[in-house]
DNA sequence: GACGGGATTTGCT
DNA sequence: GCAAATCCCGTCC
């Protein structure tokens, strides 16, 4: 299991977010220390409509233009926190909308920091982390990790040989949007139990 | 299950 | 003023 470094994530967000399912996310803040397996992401770059880059910097985006490797963490629909792995060079607007994860540890805190009651734990399970909004409530990532890097130890994304390369990858339009809608950018572990639905 | 609508903040026109 | 990279809960099969 090792950090995975800078150079990493200074590709194309389309390469990084394939490349970044089977990581492991991890976000160890206090007492708790939270990991899963990333199961689900969407890939964003300046020439994609869909992209918050896509009109350039903003206050709101500015982290998107960062060098790869940052966490750009965004609240939506007055509701929800998403969060997504900068990539690519500083300078240029690219990142990759995590979606999906598999937790690992911290499941107890995870059911609580979504207020699940694991009464059908079954149920609980699968709604725990399938969407973007749920994983940030789960791993408790809010804006102010917004602009952190994951070379750090508060978050950051491991490899493990463990879960490398033993799946085969699934694609899609991406989610809830309504520009270009023509780009096959969402990637998924096929098969997984928490993303079947999407087979 | 499968839908449809509401919640509610932020940024950009 | 409105659209948005969402989720949840109610209702109706």
């Amino acid at each position: 299991m090792s950090k995975l470094p800078v150079n990493f994530y200074s590709r194309d967000a389309v390469d990084v977010a394939q490349t970044l399912l089977g990581k492991i996310f991890v976000h160890s803040s206090g007492k708790t220390f939270y990991s899963g397996i990333i199961t689900e992401v969407e890939a964003y770059n300046q020439e994609d409509e869909a992209s918050h880059s896509y009109k350039g910097v903003s206050e709101r985006n500015k982290v998107m233009f960062y060098e790869g490797g940052h966490l750009y963490v965004y609240f939506i629909y007055g509701a929800y926190n998403c969060m997504n792995v900068v990539t690519s060079t500083s300078g240029v607007g690219e990142a990759v909308l995590i979606r999906g994860i598999e937790p690992i540890t911290g499941i107890k805190q995870m059911l609580r920091n979504r207020g699940i009651n694991a009464g059908r734990i079954m149920s609980a399970l699968s709604n725990l982390t399938n969407g973007p909004g749920k994983v940030c409530e789960a791993f408790a990532i809010s804006k102010k990790h917004n602009g952190l890097s994951l070379t750090e130890d508060i978050v950051y994304i491991c490899s493990s040989s463990l879960f490398d390369r033993k799946f085969s990858i699934g694609s899609s339009a991406r989610i809830g949007i309504t520009k270009g809608t023509h780009l096959q950018w969402r990637f998924f572990i096929k098969g997984n139990s928490f993303v079947s639905k999407y087979k």
